[in-house]
DNA sequence: GTCTATAATTTGATAGAC
DNA sequence: GTCTATCAAATTATAGAC
């Protein structure tokens, strides 16, 4: 019951810190939000919030990084996979009336000049992803540098088409930007 | 003098949201760092936070969008200007021991699900960069749909490699983006 | 170990003296 | 119109009853 609580707080704060960020989520909201009484925050977050804030990071991050399996190891390949990485991201986002884009950017944005323990936990979610999606990309023949070139090319341009698409209420950016990588990653494989 | 009060008041706002975000800069902050007497931010700005933290996000945007003639007219040709784009806040990024990335994007994710004021703000902020941007694309012999493209690109690009940077603290991410966009650049130049 | 009551501070905002 | 004193509410965190 313990361990159930505690992973409730932590689902519940995952999902507060991706639309309101770290600053403008209360610990109190966190609570009520979970049904949890106030105090077992800091029985399960010695911490305290600065400490809830990093285990929800890495959470959601996780939950993230499945996405890249479950939409690259069906797709037809690599290059369609990385269409429908961008078309799901925008469908979603969609879908919950721009309230859901990245869990981590804007908690990463925010706090990487406040806090080094939530900033730690920002960048170790971005290297998961990195390397989670690596193989994806060698396993269609290319080498790790253009692998690598491209992985970070197409994060990249997912957490900016999220910040524009958020603010404007359009998906537009989103596939725009979901163009520019797979004609990128076109291109790669057109070089072997 | 009032109306230098009220600048020097949404200058110091600007550096502020910069790098804590909205819900992370205090009012009382704010006069403390403009060196205000506290009422003075109720005088300027009746419409409290929410107005005082729009004006500095277009302060902020107007300021950052003059980035754009200044770096893209001098330039050689557009595929030298797009490099010289992201190199250039890459090394503003690194001056500023990663602190300064983009003075919007913050902002912009934090509080579109929360302040409707705030998000348009952001909002005019991304379309005014892109309606910079476009006639020089269009310049260099592009159609509009295609400038257009390549314009959101290289600003969601930027945006998504901005964030990476900053949590991992590293420029690579800003590197492979300027490169990604300089290609898709010379690309579309080259059908022409 | 679960939960409540409270502490100490800070928040955004206002009233009103000068 | 400039500025100070103060407000009510919210913040994170703790102490300690059960």
């Amino acid at each position: 019951m313990a361990a159930e609580t505690k992973e409730r707080i932590i689902d519940v704060s995952a999902e507060l810190l991706r639309r309101q960020g770290y600053a403008g989520t209360g610990v109190k909201q966190i609570v009520a939000a979970a049904k949890a009484p106030f105090g077992s925050i800091y029985h399960h977050f010695p911490g305290g919030k600065e400490e809830l804030g990093a285990a929800a990071i890495r959470r959601s991050g996780a939950l993230y990084e499945l996405l890249i399996p479950e939409i690259f190891d069906p797709a037809p390949d690599l290059v369609s996979a990385v269409r429908l990485f961008f078309e799901g991201a925008a469908a979603h986002l969609e879908e919950s009336e721009y309230e859901d884009a990245c869990p981590i950017a804007t908690v990463a944005l925010e706090v990487s000049s406040t806090s080094e323990t939530m900033r730690e936990a920002c960048a170790d979610v971005f290297e998961n992803w990195i390397a989670a999606g690596l193989p994806r990309f060698t396993a269609a023949g290319l080498d790790e540098a253009t692998s690598r070139e491209l992985v970070i090319g197409m994060i990249a341009a997912l957490e900016g088409a999220f910040v524009l698409a958020r603010a404007t209420q359009s998906t537009e950016a989103l596939h725009v930007a979901g163009e520019l990588c797979a004609q990128a990653t076109r291109r790669a494989l057109k070089k072997l």
